[in-house]
This record gives C-alpha cells, structure tokens and sequence, in this order.
RNA sequence: GGCCCGUUGGUCAAGCGGUUAAGACACCGCCCUUUCACGGCGGUAACAUGGGUUCGAGUCCCGUACGGGUCACCA
C-alpha cells in the first residue's frame, strides 16, 4: 500500500500542545448538558494554554437540523468559548466538517483493513432495526473473507461496509481521566460498522480518525460514549497511534432518572437567556454542577472565565450525574445582578421595564434602580413595577397591617396628614419627600410604619413593592403621588 | 438480558483510613427594616444496604438493592 497520503496527513498533526476539541453534530441545540462539555473542554484548552478547537460532526445525513449549527456557534461566541480552530476560521488540521473529510475516512478504514483489524462486509443491510441489532460476528460470513473473494465481491461493484475486526477473546483496558481503568471481555464488543455503505464514516470512526489527525490530546465527552471506549482504544492500537487522555463526563439531569432534554422542554442556553439568566451567571453556574473547585478554591462560589480556567481542573470533574436545579441558577444570577454595574444593569433591565411602565414621564433608570436588589432573573422585573402605570383596584384591607399596627382608622388619619404636608412642598425628590414624611411621623408622635405603611399602600396599591413609599412618590412625581393618596383617602373614608 | 458506570442532606457538593461528616441552593427561625427584598446571625437535614479487611471505614474489598449508560450502516 503507498503509505504517501498518510505520511502526508501525519506530518500536518502539531506535536506538543494541548489539543482539545468540542465536536458537535447539528442535530439539535445547545443545552445545558452540551454547554458543560464545551465549556470544560475549553477550559482544558485554556489552562494547558492549549488550543480549542471546533469540529463539526455532520456525518449523519438523515439528522441535520436546519439552523442547529448557527445556534451553536453563537451560543460558543456569547458565553466566550472561542475556539483556535474551525470551520469558520480554518487551521493546520482543516476541515474541521466532516462530510469535507469523506476521503480521509476511507483511506484510513481502508489502512486498517490492510493492516488486518478491519475487514469489508458484503452482508445485507436490514430492513428492520431489530435485525441490524443482531449481528453476530461468530456466524458473520464476511469476517473470514479470502483476498480473492473481497477482490471479487469489490469488483463486482457490490456494496460494503467496513467493520473493525475485535479479537474474539481476551480483554481490552482503556484509562479514563476521571473514571480510572476499565476493563471489559472483548467478546462484549462487536465488530462495529466504521464505514457505511454511504461511504461516511460512522461517529465512533470519524472521531478516532479525526482526533489524531487533528492532534486532540483530551478527549471530552459525555458517559454515553464510555462503554465505546474500548473500541476507541483498540482502533488507536490497530494504527499504531497513540491514544488520548480520556475525560468522560456524566449527564446533567432533569430529575434522577431523566437527561435533559429538549423533548421535554428541557431549557437550552437560548431558552435560559430568553428567561431572563445573564451569560455569566449561567456559565458559572454550569461550571459548578458536575466540578467542584479543590484547594484554596474549594469554597468559592463565584468565578468569572479567567478564574475558570485558572481553577479549572480534570480531576475535580464528578462521576455521578448531576440534576439541573433552576433554583440554584437563579441564585447565582440574583448575585450577579446585584454585582452589576447600575448603569450596566439600567440597560440590561430597560426592555422588562418598558414592559410594565410606558409612561415615559417616568424615568426607565431610576425603575431599574429600584429593582435591581430585588432581582433574580430579568423577567421578574416587568410584575414588580405595574402599578406605576396605573393605580391598581385594591382593597382597603392592604391597610390593615399588624406588625406596622396600621388598620383602616388610622390609615385614614396618616393619610390626611400626609396629603397637605405633600402638598405644600415646592421641591419634589427624595429627600424633600423623606423629610415630609418623616416630619408627619414627628407631628404625630406615632412609629414610622403608622404614616409610611399607609402611603405606601396609597400610592402603589400593592402589598409589596419595589422600593418604600418615598421612592416610590419620588419616582411617580408629585401630582400623580397626590392624587392617589386622595384616592386612598376616598377609598378609607367610604 | 450481557457488559460498563454510579450511589454523602430535597438539590449541587467537600471528604481520598482517625473530622463534632465542610460549604452552597432551597426551607425554617431571629435580627435589621416604612412593605418586599437585600444584608447579618442561627437552625432542620446525609454517608443506599449486608458482609468483610483494620485498633479504627463515608473513605479499601466482595455481595445485594436501586439508578444510569451501552449493546445502530445515530451521534
């Protein structure tokens, strides 16, 4: 065999380096699950101050979802996981698609039928999936082939595969980074199909041919893949090729028995962000299901992608599956938001807000402030603020407060204080409404929450709001604020 | 079913032969407070199970149970 074409492709493989790859199929969108393994397989890149490189897996002509492909790609821009190399950005190692990469694929299967751990396999492709299932490679009449035969059969033009040849007996170990050495008997292997009869590799084939020609040297991946390590190893073997570090992760769940999916309704990065989660908050939070930082990081809860990478480490990844909890997320992205710069904060929540306040009398800024504290994810903003627009239709039963000790007579009273001592001032902000209000309280002798519970409830007609009844007046300006407090008054006085 | 993997509070998890078994979310209570939050303090709550090994086991070994993965010309 002219060894030329692979002396060529070897000779191209960067030597030295950390290598890692996130290989996605465009099959379906990124959720969480997917967005941990990238980010992990990143952060392994990032640390070793290796190279991330992006590969496309799209060997399966029937799955391609239109789109899926753009959705990973900006879903990898937006939370920072940019890559060194891809099919966007070409590299040493290109394609980076593998439907670009057919003719490799077949000269390699055909390398390792010559070099007798891959055979051609004339046999029938089922009909039905039950059949295919049942290969047996004891009874496969193809394994023990002559020259002459495949020669023949080839010739003739009749269609094949080409399956890896497993040996019968004995066992194969394979190390994985996380999980240790795991053994298993060859004879629960089967001689998996490496090339279809479409001439496309199948995934198990593609990835070993892919990865060591494009010199990934950690192997990031979910656990569905770990009972094919094997395989892997055997095929590394058969070409004589070193083989990778093998990280394997387990699944993040729905609940204990189930992946996530988008089946059901399982969120996607998209989905999170459309909820109302920041980039950062998600990341971090996808960092620390399934990884836990070890050594004088053990206890901290937040990082940012540069304190990723630098903590970052194989060993503190989990080997049992982890359950999303939303809960959880949502705390980090209260933290976050909380952390946020006001005016950073003012941009981001200006949409939600509009959502509720169309007055544009009203400043979008000074709503954002009032309830950045109080947030947790963006799209609580909009039911936090409705009453700015328009005064609910409450009941008076909101001025009974125990603990303030308010009922409806000396809500009744506060209010009548409050309103010409509102009215007479000349200055509206904060403070000249503070001052009045507090100089009510004074007036009256009575505890703070006598005058300001009621006011509160007078101009916001709600239970809870955002802010007390000082901002709140302040933000509504002094015409509108008086014409509530009349508005509770009439209310109480009926 | 065969093979493989996993199992510490409701959840994420630390622990790598000797600990009062961390921490975080959630939950509960108290404090702060003009509401709700925020913040502060405190609390409830766990080593699946049975055998070994050992002076000593959440940590090591074996079995069992439960859960998951895989056994495709899908990835």
């Amino acid at each position: 065999m002219d060894m030329t074409y692979f002396n060529e492709m070897e000779a191209k493989i960067p030597q030295g380096k950390v290598r890692t790859r996130f290989a996605p199929s465009p099959t379906g969108y990124m959720h969480v699950g997917n967005l941990r393994t990238a980010l992990y397989t990143y952060l392994i890149a990032r640390k070793a101050k290796g190279t991330f490189i992006f590969r496309l897996e799209d060997t399966d002509q029937s799955r391609q979802v239109e789109g899926a492909t753009e959705v990973i790609f900006k879903t990898l821009a937006e939370c920072g996981l940019v890559h060194d190399e891809g099919p966007d950005i070409g590299g040493p190692t290109g394609p980076y698609i593998q439907t670009q990469r057919r003719d490799t694929y077949a000269k390699y299967a055909e390398l390792l039928v010559e070099r007798g751990h891959a055979y051609y396999c004339f046999c029938e492709k089922s009909e039905s999936d039950e059949d295919s299932g049942n290969f047996q490679r004891e009874t496969d009449p193809c394994r023990n082939l002559s020259a002459e035969e495949v020669s023949a059969n080839l010739a003739a033009g009749k269609p094949y595969v080409i399956r890896q040849r497993i040996p019968q007996e004995g066992t194969t170990t394979f190390s994985d980074a996380s999980f240790g050495d795991i053994t298993v008997p060859n004879d629960t292997l089967d001689d998996q199909v490496l090339l279809k009869r479409d001439g496309l590799p199948t995934y198990n084939f593609a990835n070993v041919i892919d990865d060591h020609l494009m010199g990934i040297t950690h192997v990031v991946r979910g656990t569905e893949y770990l009972s094919s390590a094997p395989k892997y190893n055997l095929l590394y073997e058969g070409f004589g090729w070193d083989i990778p570090t093998y990280v394997h992760c387990s699944p993040v769940m729905r609940d204990a028995q189930h992946k996530m999916s988008k089946r059901h309704g399982d969120p996607s990065y998209e989905d999170l962000k459309e909820q109302g989660f920041l980039t950062e908050a998600i990341i971090n939070y996808v960092a620390l299901l399934g990884w836990s930082p070890k050594g004088e990081n053990a206890e901290k809860e937040f990082f940012t992608m540069e304190e990723l990478i630098e903590a970052f480490d194989i060993s503190g990844i989990s080997k049992s599956p982890a359950i999303f909890d939303k809960e959880k997320l949502a705390y980090f992205n209260g933290e976050y938001i909380k952390k946020l710069d006001p005016e950073k904060f003012a941009a981001m929540a200006e949409p939600y807000v509009r959502q509720a306040v169309k007055n544009p009398e009203i400043s979008a800024a000074a709503l954002a402030a009032l309830v950045q504290q109080r947030t947790t994810v963006l799209t609580d903003i909009p039911e936090k603020l409705d009453f700015f627009d328009e005064l609910p239709d409450y009941d008076i039963e909101l001025y009974t407060h125990k603990k303030m000790k308010t009922n409806s007579e000396n809500s009744l009273e506060a209010l009548k204080e409050v309103l010409p001592a509102l009215e007479n001032l000349a200055d509206w902000n904060e403070q000249s409404v503070h001052d009045a209000l507090f100089g009510v309280v004074e007036k009256m002798g009575v505890k703070n929450g006598i005058v300001l519970w009621p006011a509160r409830v007078a101009v916001s007609g709600k239970m809870s709001t955002p802010g007390g009844a000082v901002e709140i007046c302040a933000i509504l300006g002094k015409e509108e604020s008086l014409r509530r407090i009349r508005d509770g008054i009439e209310r109480l006085s009926r």
